[in-house]
DNA sequence: GCTTACCTGTCG
DNA sequence: CGACAGGTAAGC
């Protein structure tokens, strides 16, 4: 579900409603959620925590408290919903984590791949979650370094690169076939081919759909809520991705193809 | 690199 | 019923 845009679109709607809660005993309906510490560990931690603000690298969203950081990936079907009041959604939620005002965070994932990692330093945090992380490919990389990293990583397809999260974090497979749509390049073509020129393209189209997909509070294509439950948009902007068969701005239609082990869309008269 | 596994749901 | 789905780790 959630890349980059998704994530941060959470972010910015969690940090102010949640700067200043401190925990009460969190719910673990299903403790396999928790990565680190043990659950119990993770329960017995947790409650008098004070959150002071929300961080993001990649798809990773880490929640600072006074004393530790709280990290949560949603991978492809886990939802963070802040709520008011006891009421809240009972199917597929796996933790719930009350706040001593009686509002509490839920987290929701249907399919069960997320986790949630509470570390005590930074040194921790690197270490048991972010160890093969690159740099936030929104924010820590200018396009000197972009240019540097892809002149180090020149074997295979310049879509497989971009979803490597070890090279930069943050693109999935959406937003990955909208920056090569936006460049003009094929998902197919080797890194070691393209030339400056399209590698410059590519940088500021990564920026610019990234900025588009925020702006837009996020891509809804199945499961997609932000903190609030409501559904992004971005879905009804998307250039190639999910739109197989319809027609590209040029006339050609758009096509499927497998890269990298992944559904790609791409517009063969556009993308060369 | 590619495939499989982790899960549940939806679509054809 | 099989194929596939926004992610990633682990296995040849």
């Amino acid at each position: 579900m959630p890349e980059l845009p998704e994530v941060e679109v959470i972010r910015r709607e969690l940090e102010p409603l949640l700067k200043g809660k401190v925990f009460a005993e969190p719910a673990l309906h299903m403790p396999s959620t928790i990565g680190h510490p043990n659950p119990d560990l993770f329960t017995a931690s947790l409650p008098g925590r004070i959150i002071k603000n929300i961080n993001r690298t990649g798809k990773y969203l880490m929640i600072k408290l006074d004393r530790g950081i709280l990290t949560v990936h949603l991978r492809m079907t886990g939802n963070l919903l802040y709520v008011e009041n006891s009421a809240f959604e009972k199917r597929f939620l796996r933790v719930s984590l009350p706040f001593i005002d009686c509002s509490a965070l839920h987290y929701l994932d249907m399919r069960r791949f997320g986790r949630l990692w509470l570390t005590e330093t930074e040194a921790e945090l690197k270490e048991m979650v972010l160890k093969r992380i690159g740099p936030d490919i929104l924010n820590d990389l200018c396009l000197e370094d972009f240019l540097e990293l892809l002149s180090r990583r020149q074997r295979g397809r310049i879509k497989a690169l971009l979803l490597d999260q070890g090279f930069a974090a943050g693109l999935g497979n959406i937003y990955t076939d909208e920056c090569l749509y936006r460049s003009g390049i094929d998902p197919n073509r080797r890194v070691q081919d393209l030339k400056e020129s399209e590698a410059e393209k590519l940088y500021q189209s990564i920026l610019g759909v990234l900025d588009d997909g925020i702006k837009y509070g996020g891509t809804t294509f199945r499961d997609y809520r932000n903190a609030r439950g409501a559904l992004g948009d971005f879905q009804n902007r998307l250039a190639v991705y999910g739109r197989k068969d319809e027609l590209c701005h040029c006339g050609a239609f758009i096509a499927k193809t497998k890269v990298a082990g992944r559904g790609t869309y791409y517009c063969p008269r556009c993308q060369k």
